[in-house]
RNA sequence: GCGGGUGUGGUGAAAUUGGUAGACACGCUAGACUUAGGAUCUAGUGUCGUGAGACAUGGGGGUUCGAGUCCCUCCACCCGCACCA
């Protein structure tokens, strides 16, 4: 699917659509687009050439050696006879390292002598060409000019094989590391002499399309994306194969769905597992296509078909698209960034490209919630006795994800032995087996490897070699090696919420997830304090229904006071859920419910305005209760409650009084005293005439309304 | 390495515009009611100090009558991306 095709209209999106920085900044990184040019070199004693890809033409001048991509086909081709064996060794290297060797390794330069030159096309110097894996074949052309005194790889790649560096610079470059910078002033660089880098970069790439050598040219980092897989779960593309062509099926076929399958399994010859089903594959048009779509091909547009959902003749009518028009507000995780809420941002420009809606971004607005963190424990080595010790490792090699857990061991009682274990060693699901302050003590261990393990070890030794430092009060050793990381299943730190609902009901737990703290912010799971909000709305119940005397609800007028409380409420929720502050405006509820028990308020009128309110945050306790007022009809379609300010309406405020902005005492005062009122009961005040000891203050400082400060 | 974010009690956090730091909860400590409580209610709970008070928002500096909030600087942790020429 090319989606590099609309990367610049990506781009451009982002500045007319409401997301946070990050998702931005993540998205534009994906993008990568950099501006650079194409420059051809010629090769010495060849007819072939070298195109290279750089963003910085204006250091032409500086480029020492060329470097090429080692799967390049050129490299056979220019490579000299004596350098032959050397290269062919090199290439054998390379491909017998993995992707993840690569990438675990990039502090390690290699790289080899091709024994061909290139000529730089300004000055005619030779360059030699090498071959090195740092240089990735899949971006820009698979070869580029090589600068060592403004690249660091560069720099390095000289260094290490003895390259002379060309200084274009100046004192810039101090011979130690490279310097990147676009502000010096060139030395060294022919016609490009005395101009700043930054300007040069013009004046250079002016001459090359000029001279016909090369032009500017953008580059994406992003690549085009597959759009098959060989999966069961997926959309079943609609086409059917003939003599290797395939066709569409006609809009009376459509819509295509999946076969019921009993089980799986792979398809003969890698296909997917459809391919297992003749009855299905084999059509009188023609062989069914096997593959699926990826998960991101419902997901690009499914809200759109939201807007029109019984349609049968199109997926949404131009009516109905117009009418929602784009999404206003998208709440959803950052781990979609590049996947996803890429997808459907293209997908939304080809429909509009094709006239099928009327927007050309899908999300106006997009929060992310922050993720839930887990902890999770980790051990840096374990015992073993000796007669064990090759099992386990191979096991750890080779099962990783059937590893049961390296303590598992049997203990002979004297041949213990401590040995080093690649890399940290997950506690699987340590965290279920933690004690009240939240600590994995040798006691929980013991818990925990009775669930897990046939042998059980010398503990002592195995917490005490961790860490002597760590000992709970009554002396007993726990684990230091907790991580606060992403929860998650691959990381097996994750509790079910299912059993949180099961136990609490769903209310409880939507309450407390908003309970935790800000949306946008990474939170820490800990069920502990769920307790509260179930709490919370158990006293909310109580104000309708007593345990023993039943109904306690009733029809009386509200008071002042009681108005007073629950338009506090109003205002705060409705503020509070506006600016997403769902935490902030869980704790009002737990207010205004304690405000109104202590009243002893079960006021109908009071309290079905507080059940509006609370129906986005509690639904089903909220519906309930408003049935049970004896309201008709759901409280979803009851009016929201509007905030009245005059039940507010204060008329003296507990003044703060500060000496010298420390907070000494506080004073009641009416809201509408002066000044100069105020400063005179301040002076009087008993508190403030004990700091004065008698002498005056050198300033008075009085913010209506907010406080009063003396300075002395 | 680059980009983004976060640091406040024992814990999750609040403080929306520079103006009473710790709202609201969890946990903990007493007590009440009870055959019982994993129910409910009452009181207390940042640290030090008998007290007046002192010290407290990652560390250090600054601006201000006043700083969690603004400025400079350093540190730690989390999340992305990572040889992108």
């Amino acid at each position: 699917m090319r989606i590099t095709s609309y990367a610049d209209r990506l781009l451009e999106g982002l500045e007319r659509v409401d997301f946070s920085g990050s998702m931005k900044d993540m998205q534009r990184n994906w993008i990568g687009r950099s501006e650079g040019a194409e420059i051809t070199f010629n090769i010495q004693h060849s007819t072939s050439n070298i195109t290279v890809y750089t963003t910085r033409p204006d250091t032409i001048f500086g480029v020492d050696f060329m470097v090429l991509a080692p799967e390049l086909e050129l490299v056979n081709e220019i490579k000299s006879a004596e350098q032959t064996k050397a290269v062919d060794d090199y290439i054998t290297y390379v491909k017998s390292r993995s992707d993840r060797e690569r990438m675990a390794e990039v502090k390690l330069i290699t790289g080899c002598f091709t024994g061909a030159y290139a000529i730089n096309p300004f000055n005619g110097k030779q360059i030699p060409i090498w071959i090195s894996e740092y240089v990735l074949a899949g971006y820009g052309t698979g070869a580029i000019m090589a600068v060592p005194c403004g690249d660091e790889r560069d720099f390095k790649f000289a260094t290490h094989f003895n390259i002379p560096i060309t200084n274009i610079i100046g004192e810039h470059f101090n011979g130690k590391e490279a310097n990147p910078t676009k502000d010096a002033i060139l030395e060294n660089s022919d016609f490009l002499n005395g101009l700043v880098m930054r300007d040069a970069i013009k004046v250079a790439n002016d001459k090359i399309e000029a001279m016909g050598i090369g032009k500017r040219k953008v580059n994406f980092r992003m690549r085009d994306a597959g759009f098959s897989r060989q999966r069961y779960w997926g959309e079943p593309f609609p086409i059917v194969w003939q003599d290797g062509v395939a066709t569409a099926l006609t809009e009376k076929d459509l819509p295509l769905e999946l076969p019921h399958v009993a089980k799986y399994g792979p398809g003969p010859e890698g296909e997917g597992p459809l391919a297992n089903i003749t009855e299905w594959v084999n059509t009188p048009e023609g062989k069914r296509e096997t593959s699926t779509m990826p998960g991101y091909a419902g997901s690009s547009w499914y809200f759109l078909r939201y807007m029109d959902p019984t349609n049968k003749e199109e997926f949404v009518s131009r009516k109905a698209s117009d009418y929602w028009n784009s999404v206003d507000l998208y709440i959803g995780g950052t781990e979609h960034a590049v996947g996803h809420l890429l997808y459907s941002r293209m997908w939304t420009k080809v429909l509009y490209d094709l006239g099928y809606i009327g927007f050309d971004e899908p999300f106006k607005r997009l929060v992310n919630q922050g993720m839930i963190t887990g902890k999770s424990f980790f051990v840096d080595g374990a015992i073993y006795s000796d007669d064990v010790i090759d099992k386990v490792i191979f096991k750890l090699q080779s099962h990783h994800s059937e590893l049961p857990f390296p303590f598992v061991i049997k203990y002979d009682g004297i041949n213990l032995k401590r040995k080093e274990i690649r890399g940290d060693v997950r506690l699987r699901n340590a965290h279920r087996y933690l004690d009240s302050n939240g600590r994995f003590t040798k006691s929980m261990f013991e818990s925990y490897c009775e669930f897990e393990i046939n042998y059980i070890i010398d503990f002592d030794k195995i917490f005490v070699d961790w860490d002597s430092q760590n000992k709970t009060e009554s002396g007993e050793p726990y684990l230091n090696g907790i991580v606060i990381e992403k929860m998650s299943k691959s990381k097996y730190n994750v509790d079910n919420p299912d059993d949180m609902v099961e136990q609490y009901g769903a209310d409880t737990f939507r309450m407390y997830e908003m309970f935790l703290g800000p949306v946008e912010q990474s939170k820490p799971w800990d069920t502990k304090g769920i307790e509260g909000v179930h709490r919370f709305l158990r006293k909310l119940w109580r104000l309708f229904f007593d345990e023993l005397k039943g109904k306690v609800w009733n029809d009386e007028k509200a008071n002042a006071a009681e108005l007073k409380i629950i338009h506090r409420a109003i205002k705060k929720i409705e503020e509070d859920t506006e600016r997403f502050s769902f935490n902030t405006a869980v704790s009002a509820f737990m207010v205004c419910v304690n405000e109104l028990a202590d009243a002893k308020c079960n006021k109908k009128e009071v309290l079905e305005q507080m059940l509006i309110l609370l129906v986005p945050y509690a639904p089903h306790i909220a519906e309930e209760l408003w049935h049970e007022l004896g309201n008709a009809g759901s409280i979803l379609d009851a009016t929201y409650p509007t905030f009245n300010p005059q039940y507010l309406v204060e008329t003296t405020k507990e003044y703060p009084v500060s000496i010298n902005g420390k907070m000494r005492t506080t004073m009641n005062v009416a809201l509408d005293a002066s000044a100069e009122e105020v400063e005179l009961l301040t002076l009087a005040n008993e508190v403030v005439q004990k700091w004065l000891e008698g002498k005056a203050p050198k300033k008075f400082i009085f913010v209506k309304g907010k406080m009063i400060n003396l300075v002395i």
